[in-house]
DNA sequence: ATCGTAGGCGCC
DNA sequence: AAAGGGCGCCTACGAT
């Protein structure tokens, strides 16, 4: 099942699948002024070295390493991937400090010096910060400057600070410590005897930030003109002064408060909108749009106040600053991408780029002679659900392209119920329509709602929880998902819908990423190019003439990707995609 | 003035 | 009894 070719996982550019970490564990740091160290491990026959030189050398010095070690590049974060990509530099893999800690111990945060003393069993709490933050925190005074570990173990402070002064004999013991720390995570990996696939996962995760990085850099193509318009039909033409500006919201909000009473009313606060709508004799707890279209026959001012909200969100977010701020004379909106968040371990990204409105996406256009493959999961929650949980029968049901049919069959339900209750037992929501087929559900696939019971109860009673490729899913008790005024059960049900959440959403997130990492490799020698991920699609930019090859890709590597990420343990779970090629984002109806 | 929080909404 | 989760981003507001 595997392609042949350049490895995405395990080894480096051009290298066979055998010949994986043949070179093992190479260090690298990069400092724009201070140049590159490499740290080279030590054989047999050999001591270990560190080579060091410019920035001008780097791209010369990684390509003969590369071709004669296949090495796995070891760096402390995205940082380094940030200046590979800056440089030009395009590797396949590497292992990233930082997104390995994430995977390992939950959560976001994952600085050197918390990482150092988390793998080295330091208190957190007593991380030593260059000056005295407060009365807790030991303050640093003199000692070895020159020496990147204290005598207590920790890392010493004024190393990551924004203005240290790296040198050359710097960068190279700070490479060596990130290979210290890759070491001890490839221990602590090894060691989740429960989630074998944790190695796994910590491969395509550390390519995943190589991914992020070019991303950022590469920009997902926008034509101006065509966005400037669909902005214009909602909010007109571009103000052409802070006046105009300013007369243009008054408008705005007029078409809304001549519905309404004399008097003044903040439609930016939602209190006095509910006062506004009191007085026209609309009682509501809250202005939650989807509440407000729920009213039959509605007043003509809740109307109006559903279009200004539409109209508002353009001239705030996804409107002329938006444009200005984040795309480019070049066509390209840019953001910066994160390759997990700090809960289930989804891809975040900002500038919008992970929640523009459908209207926005016909102005997704392909470069001239490009087009875009576009490509999303079909029914991945469910598939990967049968797929982690070992339902033989979920199972079954996911042979089919539409896996809610079969699985209406079973419970006796029409197609839309049997969804709904899936759906439901998946995201915690037990009531409603879906209630009756619940049952139906656990008496027919058993072993997977046992499954998400199972890690409801782990929420509930604040225990954390690890996804199918090893992530630890923290159960933060005094910081409770959904948090509420309605007391402790609320907050553990909240908590209990989280976990089952979590542990769906972060197997699909890694199964995307191990997706999207072997179609940035795969895809490159046809010019392809990742330009936006999205939770559960891919969309990728590429000369028009390869386009039918890569959308062929793009089903080949879900296929190997599925392999990789179950580590042949998918329990015979199928896996499916729907591709298109297009020249605009909206051509292709999800 | 600066910060965190809440309501709200866009996407998945 | 009833109850999806995540993220980024906007505004208003209260606390510091």
């Amino acid at each position: 099942m595997v392609t042949p070719g350049i490895d995405p996982l395990d080894s480096i550019r051009g290298a066979d699948v055998g010949r994986s970490g043949r070179g093992g564990l190479v260090g690298l740091a990069i400092d724009s002024t201070a140049g590159f160290a490499v740290v080279l491990p030590a054989t047999e026959t050999t001591s270990g070295s560190t080579i060091t030189g410019p920035i001008d050398d780097l791209a010369e010095a990684l390509a003969q390493l590369d071709d004669a070690l296949a090495p796995r590049w070891v760096w402390w974060s995205i940082d380094t991937a940030a200046a590979l990509v800056h440089a030009g530099i395009t590797l396949t893999t590497c292992w990233d400090v930082a997104t390995v800690q994430r995977l390992i111990t939950g959560g976001w945060r994952a600085d050197p010096a918390r990482v150092w003393a988390q793998l080295h069993g330091l208190a957190t709490e007593m991380i030593p910060t260059a000056g005295r933050i407060d009365l807790f925190t030991p303050a640093v005074t003199g000692g070895d400057l020159e020496e990147p570990v204290r005598p207590d173990g920790h890392l010493t402070p004024q190393w990551l600070a924004d203005d240290w002064s790296w040198t050359p004999t710097r960068l190279g013991r700070w490479a060596a410590l990130a290979v210290e720390a890759a070491s001890l995570q490839i221990v602590a990996l090894n060691a989740l005897a429960e989630r074998p696939m944790a190695p796994t996962t910590a491969r395509s995760e550390s390519a995943a930030e190589l991914l992020c990085a070019e991303l950022r850099k590469e920009g997902l193509p926008m034509n101006r003109a065509a966005a400037e318009q669909i902005i214009a039909e909602f909010i007109g033409a571009r103000p052409r002064s802070d006046g105009e500006a300013e007369r243009q919201r008054t408008l705005r909000d007029a078409d809304v408060l001549r519905h309404g009473p004399i008097g003044q009313f903040d439609l930016r606060n939602p209190s006095q909108v509910k006062s506004l709508l009191r007085s026209v004799g609309v009682e509501v707890p809250d202005t939650r749009a989807w509440r407000l279209e729920a009213l039959h026959d509605p007043h003509p001012l809740v109307i109006a106040l559903l279009a200004w909200r539409r109209a508002e969100r353009v001239a705030t977010t996804f409107g002329y600053d938006w444009l200005d701020e984040h795309l480019g004379t070049d066509g390209r909106l840019r953001g910066t991408w994160s390759g997990c968040d700090g809960a289930a371990g989804r891809m975040t990204a900002t500038a919008g780029l992970h929640n523009m409105p459908t209207h926005m996406r016909p102005a997704v256009i392909a470069e001239p002679g490009f087009v875009f493959v576009r490509a999303d999961l079909g029914q991945i929650e469910p598939r990967v659900l049968a797929a982690v949980s070992g339902d033989t029968a979920l199972a079954r049901a996911a042979a089919e392209d539409d896996m809610y049919a079969p699985v209406s069959t079973q419970l006796g339900v029409d197609r839309a119920t049997a969804k709904v209750a899936v759906l439901g037992a998946m995201y915690g929501q037990t009531s409603g329509h879906g209630a009756q087929a619940l049952r139906g559900l656990e008496s027919s696939y058993p072993v997977a709602m046992s499954y998400l019971a199972d890690a409801d109860l782990a929420g509930q009673a604040g225990r954390d929880l690890r996804t199918y490729g090893g992530r630890l899913v923290r159960m933060d008790l005094t910081q409770a998902a959904g948090l509420d005024d309605r007391g402790t059960r609320s907050r553990a049900a909240a908590r209990g819908r989280y976990g089952r959440n979590a542990l769906v959403q972060g197997a699909a997130a890694e199964l995307f990423k191990m997706w999207a990492v072997i179609v940035r490799t795969r895809a490159a020698p046809f010019g392809g190019r990742i330009v936006l991920c999205l939770h559960d699609e891919l969309l990728v930019h590429v000369p028009a003439e390869h386009g039918g090859q890569v959308a062929d890709l793009l089903d080949t590597c879900l296929a190997e990707a599925a392999h990789r990420w179950a580590g042949g343990r998918a329990n015979g779970v199928r896996f499916i995609a729907d591709i298109a090629v297009i020249r605009r984002w909206s051509d292709a109806k999800p």
